[in-house]
DNA sequence: GATGAATGAGCATTCATTCAT
DNA sequence: TATGAATGAATGCTCATTCAT
């Protein structure tokens, strides 16, 4: 009766789930190969071998479709990210655990989608707040990490935790960004041992200033 | 067939500048009002008030002149820079000093522009070399500041300046994209603050622990 | 293979002839109050609350739909006036009949549904002729009707009746165009009020002549 | 600077009239020898022998040229029966004058082309008010002439002016209507030689009547 | 009987770009 | 220098229709 995705093009939804999840697939990875302006759907059709018609049989609009693919690989790989934290409550352990877990995030493709959707926000305001919306737990699942951390780090009070979770996710964004300008894939694994040894530092400082 | 904005595109030139100029401030404008996809010719010409087929007497393509307008707003900021980092050599004036630069770097518009031109660089190759040309630049500016402010903290060796320079870079960048984002305009405001604060710790922490 | 409604589709069938009935009245319903236009398989099953390929099931397209849904309320309507008029033999007694039922005639969408489809009929010669075969028993009637009043008010011989009931014919419809482009729905109410007083007049006027 | 037709679609402009006047043309035959269903951009564009695009460099959208096809062709219509109508007064002239007019006019395509509109606007509400806007210039005109001309015949105050200039109007389209879905282009003349004679024995009746 | 899935053709519209003037 | 006119290619989207189930 009605469109299977109609309105749960966001959500997600649970009918016809194998084809639907063929044109999110396509979807994510013209998203991520070819960039959001080749990001049509005849491009995406064409990659999935459906007919481009078809994305519109699941979803109301092509950005619809882009945003589910978002939205997919966003769950997907918050939770892995959430699993990982649960239990870790040091800065040196936070930065280990990120750096193993960044490697698959952004070979996932992941962020480079969302840089992708958030740089076509500013022509389209109806996409906007479709990708804050995909951002918004982010940011909040990273304001919890940060507190308790800080907390356990004797750190808290220092700054806001929603200062520093925007601060975090605007250095994911901008690395991705500036790693595919200048093509080089390997910087932020550089980055990651660079802080490892920074947030090392500062943790026996910390630990060895509150002990005599 | 000596078309005067021909090979300088992104060099700039000297010819008919007057005209030529006005196209440029048109098409950045557009870009940072309406974004990459919905700056066409059409619509910069609108906005400037002239034939959108002067911008291919001026420019190659509509690509080239975007490009040019990143270009000029990036050196003028650049060069402002410059001048204010040229004397700074501890960590809290640079904060103090980046964070009374960069209320009028972000109103520009420039880093808008960047990023709205570094979202559109994956779906084509040749803007994506015309836009990392812009943004080298920065990252040699930034590292060369780095490197003597490190060094005149007594921070030097810690870690390497292309990182830091990156990170600082990526920033920039991330936090303008998640500031229009999230419509959040005063983040960043905020995120000085504290930065100067934290920052203001650890010269003092270095100090007194250099001092006794 | 032996699709109910294959060759039915004008003529009508007595087959499930529920879910037909309720098909057609989704297709005159979409027709009256979204115009031809609008009236696509999607909308009409949309109306209905039935999937629109139940629609080539029972008929062989949509037009075939459509014309069926014509030719449902003309049989209906043409019926109401036939009952109507067996008796009247006078002038101003037709005037009054009609209105009387006139008002009913285009509030059932009749009139309107017979109009867009005519407007359709210039795009497809299929449809023109089916919709002809719909429009013919109307002037067959008023022709027949025509005649036996005309006769009996001594008029006869004066006209064709087959151009009169042309013109008869030619009136209603022009009368639905035009009220649903000006948007007024009383005019053709006054319209009978004037009518019926100007046969009036004509209808004494011929008595008086004919009594001295 | 600004598109040649932006906003002169319906009211007609005069800039680089040559070719804009041959989209036009275009425009009106596809819709008078094929109907609004199919006066697609291409199909236009097909005949005039033109690319299709150029449609929308001098008009805001089909439609918007569609509406000028009928509105030139209004406009030539209307004046001559202006020109024709100016100086009669009595019914037997009328009936002529218009019968003399009414050739040209149905052989030019004019009401075949109003037909087509009209019939489109019940699925258009902008459409509706374009094409209302041309019709009514026409509603006057018949109003003006009806009241003269019945003054002038002894007959004003049967019925009100308006009324009847709805009900010609209406008879013109019917008219159309038929005649195109019955295939009969003759009807229409065989009723106005009626109309001359059964409107020369009513001026008879009147004058023998205010005779006596 | 009825439906979800799928498709090819078509549509209006926009765009960068070219060209004659 | 500057512009109006023109175009081919592309885009998002809708439609009638078919088919397997």
């Amino acid at each position: 009766m009605a469109k299977p995705g109609q309105r749960s093009a966001i959500k997600g939804s649970k009918s016809s789930t194998a084809k639907r999840d063929h044109l999110v697939d396509a979807a994510f990875q013209t998203l991520r190969d070819e960039g959001f302006a080749r990001a049509s759907a005849r491009a995406i059709a064409s990659r999935g071998g459906f007919n481009s018609a078809l994305i519109f049989y699941y979803f109301d609009s092509v950005n619809d479709l882009l945003v589910e693919a978002l939205s997919r690989s966003s769950r997907a790989q918050l939770e892995k990210y959430e699993d990982m934290l649960a239990n870790v409550t040091t800065l040196p352990d936070l930065v280990a655990s990120v750096q193993s877990r960044i490697q698959d995030d952004m070979e996932s493709g992941h962020v480079k989608v969302l840089t992708e959707l958030i740089g076509a926000t500013s022509s389209d305001e109806q996409l906007r707040e479709a990708v804050f919306e995909q951002v918004e737990p982010w940011m909040e699942f990273t304001g919890r990490s940060v507190e308790r951390i800080l907390a356990s780090s004797g750190l808290d009070g220092l700054v806001p935790p929603a200062q520093v979770s925007f601060v975090i996710v605007a250095v994911f964004l901008g690395m991705e960004l500036l790693a595919h300008l200048t093509g080089d894939d390997e910087v932020v694994d550089g980055l990651f041992d660079s802080a490892y040894r920074l947030v090392g530092l500062l943790h026996t400082a910390l630990k060895g200033g509150a002990a005599p």
